[in-house]
DNA sequence: GGTTCTATCTTGACTGATTCCAGATAATGG
DNA sequence: CCATTATCTGGAATCAGTCAAGATAGAACC
C-alpha cells in the first residue's frame, strides 16, 4: 500500500524480513501478512489471522515475531489509551490516527500541520524530543450516525 | 496550579466534589488530594499515597473513586504505550506531554502550535473530532546526560 | 549436500494491572 | 432522625502480556 500498487506476496514478506537481517520463518511470514491484511487489528485478531495459515502456531511465537518486526521497524505497534496492543504495516511515514470512543477502531490520518506536527514543543523541559504522536479522539462515521441520527 | 496560587485544601477537594455532583467520602477527597500531590502517579504510588492519610482503603475504592473522578472531569487519566494508567489533577487546559523512552517520567508541555494543535486533521475519514491528545517522545535531561556525557 | 551453531518456536506456568461480584456501609434528601 | 441509594470492602476472577526450559529448524560454512 505504498511502496507498490500490487498487493504484497509471500516472497515481498520474506525479501522484507531479509532486507531487515531476520531469519525467514513461517510464522513471521504470516504474522506479516496478517498485519498487512488487517490494519490496526490487535493482536488477538492476528493470532486468529495467522492461525489461518498456520493452524499450530503458539500465541508466544505470534508475540515474538511482532516484537521482532516492531523492533526491525516492519510493523508499528500503537496502543490508544483503554485499548490494548494494535499494530499497523504502515511505517516510515508521518501519519497519525483517529480513534472512535465508541467502538475503538482506528484510521490512519496525516497530520495538517505539516511533515513533523508539534515536534517542537513550546517548552521542552530540558527533554530531547525525537517523536511526536497524535491521538485524535471523536466517534467513527457509524457511531456517529447512530447517536444523531 | 493555576486556578489559585495556594495548594488546595480539604475543603477545596470537598467543594470540588460537590460542584460535580460527586458525594464527599473519605476516600475520595483522599485520591484527589493524591493526584495534586503527584503529579502524573501512576495507580499504584496513588494507593500508597491514599493510605497514608488512611491505611485501611481498598485498592477498590481507589480505582473506583479514580474513575468517578476521571468521569467527573475533576482528573484526568492518560496512558502511554506501554506504560500503566497515570493521573493528573490539570484539567480543563490543552496541554500535552513528554515521555521519557528510557525511564517512563512524564512531563507537562504546551504545545508550539497553538490552543487547538493539530485538531484539525488533513483527512477526518467522516469522523467527528473532539480531541487531539499528542504524546512527545525522547530523553529526559537526567536520561540524556547519562547517555551522552 | 551435510554439519554445526544459534536464533527461534513450543508448551505451560506465571505476573501484574484492572475488573467483577455480593454483601456491608455511609452520605444525602426529606 | 429515617429511608434511599450510591459507595466501599474483601476476595475471586479475567486478560494481556511475559518468563523459562527444552525442542526445532534457518543459515553459514565446509
Amino acid at each position: 500500500m505504498g511502496q507498490s500498487e500490487a498487493v504484497a506476496t509471500t516472497s515481498d514478506f520474506q525479501q522484507m524480513l531479509r532486507g531487515a537481517t531476520l531469519r525467514v520463518t513461517k510464522p513471521r511470514v504470516a504474522v506479516l501478512s496478517a498485519v498487512h491484511a488487517l490494519p490496526h487489528a490487535d493482536t488477538e485478531s492476528i493470532i486468529r489471522e495467522v492461525r489461518r495459515e498456520l493452524p499450530e502456531v503458539s500465541h508466544q511465537a505470534v508475540y515474538d515475531s511482532l516484537h521482532a518486526l516492531t523492533a526491525a521497524g516492519l510493523v508499528r505497534r500503537i496502543q490508544p489509551s483503554g485499548s490494548v496492543a494494535r499494530y499497523e504495516s504502515r511505517v516510515g511515514d508521518n501519519h497519525h490516527h483517529v480513534v472512535c470512543r465508541s467502538c475503538g477502531v482506528v484510521a490512519d490520518v496525516d497530520c495538517a500541520v505539516g511533515h513533523a506536527p508539534c515536534l517542537t514543543a513550546a517548552d521542552d523541559n530540558g527533554f530531547t524530543i525525537d517523536e511526536a504522536e497524535v491521538v485524535y479522539w471523536g466517534l467513527c462515521p457509524d457511531c456517529s450516525t447512530t447517536r444523531s441520527a
